[in-house]
This record gives structure tokens, C-alpha cells and sequence, in this order.
DNA sequence: CTGAAATTTCAGAATATTCTGAAATATCGG
DNA sequence: CCGATATTTCAGAATATTCTGAAATTTCAG
């Protein structure tokens, strides 16, 4: 490996934490690496910083583009491709989160709505359906808050992760002015409730 | 495996979707099995339904506990170990996330503080340096806005959640019949206003 | 077209993880 | 304390993943 030890740190640490995320070190590695660095790199600047194979990177390049993690590019008189990340750390946030609901939310959605249309056949079978129904909600009001949160722009979005819990003052607050009394239990008391 | 046909769906989803999450499929099939059942189950009980060694088990279990995801609990006159796992979903939920921040976040800003520390011996250095400032405020701003929200009661949260981005209208009126003129934008463009 | 450069594919080697059975250890009622 | 029951440990087998080098394919300037 060949780096700075300041960079070397940094890229050995996600090469780490990658296989916590489901990804193997190497491609742990390559992000790593295309995030701290000022300009693109292709392929062999990969090879040589990293120490290792050349058909490696391609795969784990290969595994980056189909997370949407990184940007492919080209230099004006160069046939290489060029790789980078974006500069918007925003936007690596919005990808990644995306990304992860697309592969282990969505999919557990979909099983959890047929499991829960079947009939159950047993008192055990329908026990096991009520805590189902319970994750398939829970589910349901992350995404949906999720969903509304990600169209917020990145101001906005900071704006609303500085307040955190901050909110909750603003809503008591709002209550109180402008909530007819008799309705309010009934309205905060029901997640569904739009 | 000897389930239900509808729980065995679940336990089986779940054991492939722990590859993802950085346990073996094996702790995630105990898991869900444990989060599905009406009573705790011991170890044998486990063994017998997902068909997998008594060590196995005795691994799976321990990991569990190491993440704090069951409770053990005894019935009386009988000396084995049962398991189970909250009943409420949210109790669940707090328990991930803190887990996980545990694991991933807090050794990686541990990391970013220590490089940022030192100084930058090149340019490439230290533009590094810069987008592992980035990285950090990123964290801090992620895990400020957590411990804020960790700390408000199930109902609260979920009202939060539920109204999700609506609240920045709550925001804009606040701004609107509260805030004086002049102060508006500076404060509100700061990430690190508090 | 041609062929040099760039990239991808893929079989098998290297490595890492998971799982088991056997043995060791711990626990507790009597 | 005994011994029956429960649990843990751990070496090695089974399995899965990662990585490489060689070969195949793609791309594009001339």
C-alpha cells in the first residue's frame, strides 16, 4: 500500500468497516480512497495506491457503480475511465440510505405483505402474524418519514437535524395555540394519522 | 427446520438479510424465531426448529447478548436459559441503533479525531484532511440530532415521525410570527447553531 | 479494419467465516 | 459434595467469500 500514513489510516479503517456493511474490504478500500481524494482516479492509480490485483478493482469499481457511489468520468484525450465521488457529502448520504432501503427494507416489505395475507393456522402461526403486522407498521412510518424528509433540501434538512428534539418545544408550542382541545389525544394518538 | 410454513418465510428472510447486517445467518435466523414466538424459548427449543447445532446455538445466543437484542429470563423449577425479545418493537428499535452507533460511528469519529489532529505534510494531505472535516461534522450533526431524539418517549417520537418534513412548515410559521427580521438568515444558516 | 490499450470475466487458489461434535466447565437440587 | 443437567469452549471440517492471473472482450485512434 502506498499513501500517505494520514490517508493509509483512513482507507484501512473503511476497509474495516466495509465487511460491517456488507461489502468486502477492498471495495471498502477503493471508496475510501476516492472519497479523500482532490482529483479522479482510474483503475491502475487504484492498483498501485492500494497494492493490489487489477481485476480486484474492476470488480470492486464495478460493485461501486451499482451502489451509485461513485461517478464515472472521462479526461479530455484519455481513454481510461475516471472515477470519483461526489463533492456534496449530502448527496453520498441521500445515495447511501437510498441504496440500503432498496436492498433491505423494500424486499423485507414485500415478504412481510404476503406473509401477512395469508391465513393463519395455528394460534401460534397467528401470534407470530401480530408481530409481523407490527414490523410491516413500524417499517411503514420509517420510510414514510423518510420519504417526506429526503425531498427537504440540504439546508432545510440541516435546519431540521440541528433542532432535533428542539421540535418537539415548537410543536407543544403549537398545540397549545392552535389545537381545538377535544381533538388533540385522539389525533396524536394514532400513528397513521396523515 | 421444523416451523410453521409462514413463520419458516421470516426466519429464513432474516437469516439471509443478516449477511447484510454483519451477523451470520444462523444468529439471524435465532433472532427471528425469538422475535416471533409468544413465549421464550431455551436452547433446545431453538436446535429442534431451525435444525442447527447445540453450539451453534450456543454461539448465536451469546452474540445476541453481546448486542443486548434478547433478554434471558428463567421459569421456575427449571434451570435452562429462555430467550426472548422485547415486546415493544421501539424498545427493539433503540437498542439497534444505539448498538450499532456503538460499533460503527463512535470508533470512526475516535479515528477522524485522531488524523485531524495531525499535521498536514502535503496538499494531498491536506485535502484529505478537509473531507474527513466534512465526514466528522457530518457525524457529529447525525449523532447530535440521535441523542436529542433518543431521549423522547415512544409517543413523541412517533408524532414526530409521523408529521415528518410537515414540520418545516410548523418551522416557517414559527420563523414567520416569532423571529425577528434581521437575525432570521444568519441563524438559520449555520449547521452549528445551536 | 487493425491492433494497442483498457476493461471485464472467470476458474481456481488463498483466505476467512461458520458450523459441528466432543470435551470441558459450570450450575444446582438433593 | 455428588451427579445429573445445562452451557460453553474449541479444534478442525465444511462452507463461503475474496482475490489473483490469465484469457477474453471491448473500445477507439489511426
Amino acid at each position: 500500500m502506498n499513501l500517505p500514513p494520514l490517508v493509509q489510516t483512513f482507507v484501512l479503517h473503511f476497509g474495516e468497516m466495509g465487511s460491517r456493511w456488507g461489502i468486502n474490504r477492498t471495495v471498502g478500500q477503493i471508496y475510501a480512497l476516492l472519497f479523500i481524494s482532490k482529483e479522479p482516479l482510474n483503475a491502475e492509480d487504484i492498483v498501485e495506491r492500494l497494492g493490489v490485483s487489477r481485476s480486484n478493482v474492476s470488480m470492486g469499481l464495478k460493485e461501486l457503480q451499482a451502489w451509485n457511489l461513485v461517478r464515472l468520468q472521462h479526461k479530455p484525450g484519455d481513454r481510461r475511465d475516471y472515477f470519483s465521488t461526489p463533492d456534496d457529502i449530502w448527496q453520498i448520504v441521500r445515495t447511501l440510505v437510498e441504496e440500503r432501503k432498496k436492498r433491505e427494507i423494500d424486499p423485507t416489505m414485500t415478504l412481510l405483505r404476503e406473509v401477512l395475507m395469508q391465513e393463519p393456522a395455528s394460534a401460534e402461526e397467528r401470534h407470530a402474524q401480530e408481530r409481523m403486522r407490527e414490523m410491516h407498521d413500524l417499517f411503514e412510518l420509517l420510510t414514510g418519514w423518510y420519504a417526506d424528509v429526503q425531498r427537504l433540501d440540504t439546508e432545510r434538512l440541516v435546519q431540521l437535524l440541528t433542532l432535533g428534539s428542539k421540535v418537539q418545544k415548537i410543536l407543544e408550542m403549537k398545540d397549545r395555540l392552535f389545537v381545538v382541545p377535544g381533538s388533540k389525544k385522539s389525533r396524536r394518538d394514532d400513528p397513521k394519522d396523515k
